[in-house]
DNA sequence: GTGAAAGCGCTAACAC
DNA sequence: GTGTTAGCGCTTTCAC
């Protein structure tokens, strides 16, 4: 038995035409039922596989979606997810290629993508505005891949790709609205901004929108409220330990955690030691682990499922239309507050 | 100016022939020096970009490594960088996808990778030993396309795959081992297993895996020494301040987490809590975190670069051969102890 | 060195 | 309903 099967030996095992194998094997009814079975059944026996090279390069598309990431961050875990889901369901096979957040890894991989004549591109680009993005755009809009960047924080309006928003400097607008609304005016910070590379470089971009949001919420951050720790998920225990070691009168009334962990691992610690939450303290979190401590964390989520479902969903409307131009160039995902028990009103002073 | 560029197109332009022009984007030595910068002046002018579709066609293969992945787990990180690494520098694009522990979902991958006719395959199966698993193996195997699967836990002979191997049981008994060999024998064990879906399936059989290494090193593993958490990262607290309220008498003189994560954060509690560590309690992890607690923390590392790197060769090696068969089956990554300061003698009681 | 021609496996238009 | 034919864009063999 010949390795790889093609039409025609089916065809010729039939005593068919291979047009009508290929037909039968793609479901037209204008082949007789009783013929297709006759075929499917060869085509079993002899094990084929069809080969979406010759199949793409004849009917002109792969069915294929790419889509282009950094790394395996938890920020793209349900984004991810909802793509394969709404992907799959059209039809299409999601393949994915990840850089390490390096420039030239990400352009040989965007550039496979076009080699390879996939249908679409979703791209959570390394960095933002730089000239290697803006020529990849430039590219890809050439070559008329439709693509949609996701995870954009600012509007970027000389792209020509689809864009999905996430202004996260709102969002963190949306967490101190939240706090004030309960009566909060001292509010800290927990921030981790001393871990190295490219987190690290992602945690200080975060530090600098908080300092903004703070000042557009029309409150104050006083250096002293703002708490640095060297890792992004374990400094929750050093600020508990370092309050409690500070007269309560000194405290603020509430704390805005920058990374859902940290929140976790802080109220975790503020019970340890006997310090009640939200009675004595507020925490708040932000990121996108709705999972946190069972939900009983109070927490600015950013919505990454919703990110992922507007990318495949604008893709695949861009993908099946003739007109790619009527839709909107860029939609914004707005953040919600997940409410839990760990916020309440402030300790009267 | 026409969307998608042909070397026809290109050969037109230059006054050549298309073969001419094909040699020459190739960096053949036949065509001559001067020809082919013309060629690759017009071929960049006009923006073209080769069709793999029909190069891969035409020569048959793809230069295309598929990685099958059950999800986007910190397990993989490591050995996914290190194929990567040492697959794009072999040439090849590393193209992945996620069945998000979902049979179909893996099966249905898979097959892509076959249609698609990439080079070769790199799986780590969302369970073994299933009808499925061997199905597929079954199907590769027909298909020649060269497979290695990789993190498996057990010799799983039936297997046409190349295996790369990891033996959890006997990488817990090397932490065991460590732990004896400083007069340790009342060891606790310190496991997430409450956990929901998949990891808690995960979690559980490794739970099931220390109690077989505890028996296949002699030691004794009383059920009051087993604490169960229900959070992979947020359990140490709980267990450091359950013992902070029980005697010193009766706490083991040794504890081993079933997760690095879990490992950090009972040490940072511990030193929180005012327990010196390892003077009255040692700590061994177990997983694959080197940087957890900046190199401090004493744990069994699961190598999984090692791991990636192993099984990129042997793909490599096995794509580049005429005779594949010549190669080692399977090939076990052994685990390390990673040297910290959180082991030392038992307190004398 | 360069050109001509066949073919990779499939699809799609049109005959019959 | 089924067969015929002409590509899709590239590689490869063989002339010249």
């Amino acid at each position: 038995m010949p390795r790889k099967i093609t039409i025609h030996q089916i065809a010729k095992e039939v005593g068919l035409n291979a047009s009508t194998v290929s037909l039968a094997l793609r479901g037209d009814p204008k082949v007789r039922e009783k013929t297709r079975d006759r075929i499917l059944e060869a085509a079993k026996r002899m094990n084929y596989e069809p080969n979406n090279l010759a199949r793409s390069l004849s009917n002109g598309r792969t069915r294929i979606i790419g889509v282009m990431l950094s790394d395996m961050s938890r920020f793209y875990e349900e984004s991810l997810e909802a793509v394969f889901t709404l992907g799959e369901a059209a039809g299409f096979t999601i393949s994915v290629r990840f850089c390490s957040w390096d420039q030239a890894r990400e352009k040989a991989g965007l550039h496979s993508f076009v080699s390879n004549r996939i249908d679409g591109i979703i791209w959570g680009p390394t960095d933002y505005n730089t000239a290697e993005i803006a020529e990849m755009d430039a590219l890809l809009h050439k070559f008329e891949v439709p693509t949609v960047m996701y995870g954009l924080p600012d509007d970027t309006q000389s792209l020509h790709c689809y864009q999905i928003g996430l202004d996260m400097q709102k969002s963190i607008q949306v967490g101190l609205a939240h706090l004030k609304s309960y009566g909060h005016t001292d509010i800290a910070l927990l921030a981790a901004t001393e871990v190295q590379g490219m987190f690290g470089r992602m945690y200080r971009r975060r530090m600098a929108m908080f300092r903004d949001a703070f000042i557009a919420e029309g409150l104050h951050l006083d250096d002293r409220r703002i708490f640095e720790v060297g890792d992004d998920n374990c400094g929750g225990l050093d600020l508990a330990l370092k309050l409690s070691q500070m007269e309560r009168s000194q405290w603020p009334t509430a704390i805005f955690a920058a990374d859902d962990l940290l929140a976790r691992e802080l109220v975790k610690s503020f019970k340890t030691l006997g310090v009640r939450v939200p009675e004595e303290i507020s925490v708040i979190g932000y990121d996108v682990f709705p999972w946190a401590m069972g939900g009983q964390l109070c927490s600015v989520n950013l919505n990454t499922k919703e990110i992922g479902e507007k990318a495949i969903q604008m893709l695949l409307k861009c993908i099946n239309s003739e007109h790619p131009q009527q839709f909107d160039q860029r939609v914004e995902v707005l953040p919600q507050i997940r409410l839990g028990t760990t916020c309440g009103r402030p300790r009267s002073r």
